[in-house]
DNA sequence: GCGACTTGGTGTATAGTTTACACTTATGTC
DNA sequence: GACATAAGTGTAAACTATACACCAAGTCGC
């Protein structure tokens, strides 16, 4: 039993890098599974896989996340398609790299799901990664920094509920940079895309600051009209 | 005789959405190929075709090209991979979009190459498309219009010699919007990325613009020094 | 040969944006 | 209540972007 075409076609699979900001530590990570099985058992990878009959990429990413590591509310988007024919020794492999972004705090342990090792790692120094994931990787985080620059993705990996300094943390963590705290607020405060939650923070050993949330309404409301955001 | 596998596989295509820019209509065109086959007989498609085995994807769209119109020396970039299970009647194929640009002076004509009908349309009132690549040339477009602001491609887009009023046109025609020419000159050239060839237009009546070349080794130099390119 | 036509080429002043920079306030801990 | 920690706040200077109009050079037609 099989499934048998005329001419040779490569396999197609998704691979989807996902990252978490982890604030506690100031650092970005990454989420990676185990292989178990050759090739590159033993190695790390990206969790993803073959692409199904009649369910569209981006499905077949969401569903992988899913199986692989229980991660389902999530930003999601095509990063690039990757198809050298030597970079599965299986054989001829498209595949079709997602980035995501996720709130840590909503995923946090994650470890051993389905018997296969899934867990964070530093996107500074990742273990040795299968295929041609380093590449992979390399590319998203290329594209997760220009990114975070002219589109609102951030938010993404911050809690709902967010204080401005912890906002100014991810930029710096993301670009790798120190970015001054009066010139920061001014101009993301100046946006008017923060709602002041009247809120402050609670259980911190220092004066508590207050609560925003991002005006995901207003952003598209100031899009439609030619906004752009940049930081 | 046929090709045997254990799961389905969605077939791989690649698709080349070209650009070239007419500076005498002051047009932006698309190349399309006219289909003699169902599905979507008579209908325009980008030229493209099957990713074959042992080569990446780049060189799959590279052949492509070469083969339905005869186009070799391109920019040629990934734009985005689409996937949805309906898009081809004929069953799952996934398709790696490239979108790419040619000088337009080298590839004029090119109508009836190997019995099909080439032609370039303006983009913005090509014929009705074949498959989804109404969506697909929306989205090419979409790209070049974010990217010639923020990396010199439109450089490709132009004669290897040219006048700084055809580079200001270029830019009007892809940005759909007016430039100031005083401004305009003065950002270009204070970025120091054109060579003055000391040499004028011949055979145009009216003064004889000066030539300039892009300098694409200066280009390189000053992006690792942290240059950003911006229009 | 000269006037009309077409496109090439040039500078400055103003508004807006980005950057650099340091102290006071609020809260919990010891 | 002194200390430690992070929150929160404004201004001046440098730089960048924008708006704007005329003369120069060459061809064409008479």
């Amino acid at each position: 039993m099989g499934y048998t075409y005329q001419y040779p076609r490569p396999s197609v699979t998704v691979d989807c890098v996902v990252f978490g900001l982890d604030l506690a530590a100031e650092d970005l990570k990454v989420l990676l599974i185990q292989r178990k099985k050759d090739p590159f058992a033993g190695l790390w990878a990206f969790p993803g896989g073959f692409v199904e009959e009649d369910e569209t990429l981006e499905e077949s990413a969401k569903r992988e996340l899913q199986e692989e590591t229980g991660i389902s509310r999530l930003y999601l988007e095509q990063l690039y398609t990757f198809g050298d024919p030597g970079r599965d020794p299986r054989g001829h492999t498209v595949t079709v790299a997602y980035y995501a972004l996720v709130k840590l705090s909503d995923h946090t342990p994650k470890a051993a799901d389905d018997a296969k090792a899934v867990d964070w790692f530093s996107v500074s120094k990742p273990p040795k990664l299968a295929f041609d994931h380093a590449k992979i990787l390399k590319m998203a985080l290329a594209r997760l920094r220009a990114k975070v620059r002219y589109q609102p993705i951030g938010f993404e990996l911050l809690p709902a509920k967010f204080t401005l300094s912890q906002l100014q943390r991810l930029y710096e963590i993301v670009l790798e940079r120190p970015l001054d705290k009066r010139n920061f607020r001014k101009k993301i405060l100046g946006m008017g895309l923060l709602i002041d939650l009247e809120e402050t923070q609670k259980d911190v050993a220092h004066r508590a600051a207050q609560l925003y949330r991002f005006d995901e309404e207003r952003y598209r409301g100031l899009v439609a009209e030619g906004f752009n955001f940049e930081i």
